[in-house]
DNA sequence: TCCATGACGAGAT
DNA sequence: GATCTCGCCATGG
């Protein structure tokens, strides 16, 4: 579990950026999750704004990290600049069976998967 | 050591 | 209802 919360100044395992990629990698394939879900999920849903700065170095993580599956809470593809292509991180979803659509998610609370709610109890 | 930036979110105007 | 500002914490210069 990525849950690792870290608080008190605990000794940190891991590093907020090893949890986020840990919770990005757990996301199935055809749903999508925001960053503040994860951030939420890491007990910090005010530093939704880590997560993706994080995500920045997630093309330099092995095994890759399904980062086209992390969008912000609209559902808008924020980070597809990121990719190689602006397109590319829309052409995975879709074919993955997420429809976008002007960069945006179709049905976003539908595809959304929070993982504070599925990764929970 | 301090300042500035950032793939965001929520509240306020 | 749309737009703006502030906060949040980690990383880099």
């Amino acid at each position: 579990m990525a849950g690792k919360q870290v608080r008190d100044g605990a000794v940190q395992e891991r590093d907020f950026f090893q949890d986020v990629m840990d919770v990005v990698r757990q996301v199935p394939r055809g749903r999508v999750t925001s960053y503040g879900a994860i951030a939420n999920y890491l007990g910090a849903k005010r530093s939704s704004r880590i997560v993706g700065y994080c995500m920045n170095n997630a093309h330099a993580v092995r095994p890759k990290v399904p980062a086209h599956r992390v969008v912000n809470r609209i559902g808008l593809l924020t980070g597809k600049h990121h990719f190689a292509t602006p397109t590319r991180m829309q052409e995975l979803l879709q074919k993955e069976g997420v429809k976008v659509k002007d960069d945006r998610v179709v049905d976003f609370p539908k595809r959304f998967w929070d993982p504070m709610k599925e990764l929970r109890v």
